[in-house]
DNA sequence: ATGGCGCATGGAATGCGA
């Protein structure tokens, strides 16, 4: 059997958060760990550290805002930039293969709140998305997997009872949620038994993360042929304990499965 | 009062995130 772990991080700037990277890169090993929002434009992407790591690493920054990274143990191949037929100057996605895995990550929009223009944008950045893994991603690569910061909480089990905001759990966001899932794909979080209040995000105010005040908005959803070969799914605090840390934690899928799986590609394409 | 924080830019105060 192949073993394979997958992680994904909003690092919330690459640059502030480049040693606490680095040592849990260490300290986990994954196969593939999907980054967002580096903050940072390519030229000034990290790449030497990483790779001293042991890791390559493919990315799509920009100055301030957004960027998008995969870090992978081996070479990722065929790398994509953004939605293709969706203009979008924001860098919010990267998708490559390893391993046989398709492995797509994003940082969506977050909406601010409902009705604005930036909300307006999350939504047809969501609707572009699930048209382009639906048309596109999907029959091409039956072994997906979409994994980042989807800033959208899907159900109410994944926000905490106190939270009183209507971004990041609106109706809408969570529709747009669900047509995406509908096109083939599943939380692998939730194949799982997990811990009551469970979240990936907790604001830096009021001593959130203390009082887990938190949200489930960082998510890996996997496509159908990898549903039974996930193993185990969950959140690691330890990063969100540390001295400046990122407000987002990591979320870590696991996969086994026998070799055959990664071959399926070779046989579509 | 989701505001308190943290990051980026730029060199102070403001925009933005979620």
């Amino acid at each position: 059997m192949f073993k394979m772990k997958i992680a994904t991080w909003n690092v919330n700037s690459l640059k502030v958060r480049l040693h606490q990277l680095l040592g849990w890169l260490d300290a986990n090993r994954p196969d593939v760990l999907c980054l967002q929002e580096l903050k940072l434009e390519d030229k000034a992407f990290p790449e030497a550290e990483i790779r001293a790591a042991g890791y390559y690493a493919a990315f799509s920054g920009q100055k301030t805002y957004n960027g998008v990274a995969i870090l992978a143990s081996s070479p990722p191949e065929d790398v994509t930039y953004g939605i293709p037929g969706f203009t979008d100057e924001q860098k919010r996605l990267i998708a490559a293969t390893i391993k046989g895995m398709r492995i797509v990550c994003s940082y969506f929009p977050n909406g601010q709140t409902p009705g604005s223009d930036k909300f307006a944008y999350k939504l047809a950045w969501l609707d572009a998305l699930t048209r382009w893994l639906k048309v596109g991603a999907l029959p091409m690569y039956p072994n997906l997997v979409l994994a980042g910061d989807f800033n959208i909480a899907p159900e109410a089990v994944d926000v905490h009872p106190e939270w009183k905001g209507e971004i990041l759990v609106s109706p809408s966001e969570r529709a747009a949620f669900r047509v995406l899932v509908a096109c083939g794909l599943t939380d692998s979080f939730r194949l799982f038994e997990q811990p009551e209040y469970s979240y990936s995000w907790w604001d830096y105010r009021m001593g959130a993360f203390r009082r887990n005040f938190g949200l489930r908005i960082d998510h890996i959803l996997v496509s159908q042929s990898l549903q039974d070969a996930c193993r185990a799914c969950v959140v690691d605090k330890a990063p969100r304990k540390l001295e400046r840390p990122s407000d987002h934690a990591p979320v870590i899928l696991e996969l086994s499965y026998p070799p055959e799986l990664s071959k399926i590609r070779e046989l579509h394409v």
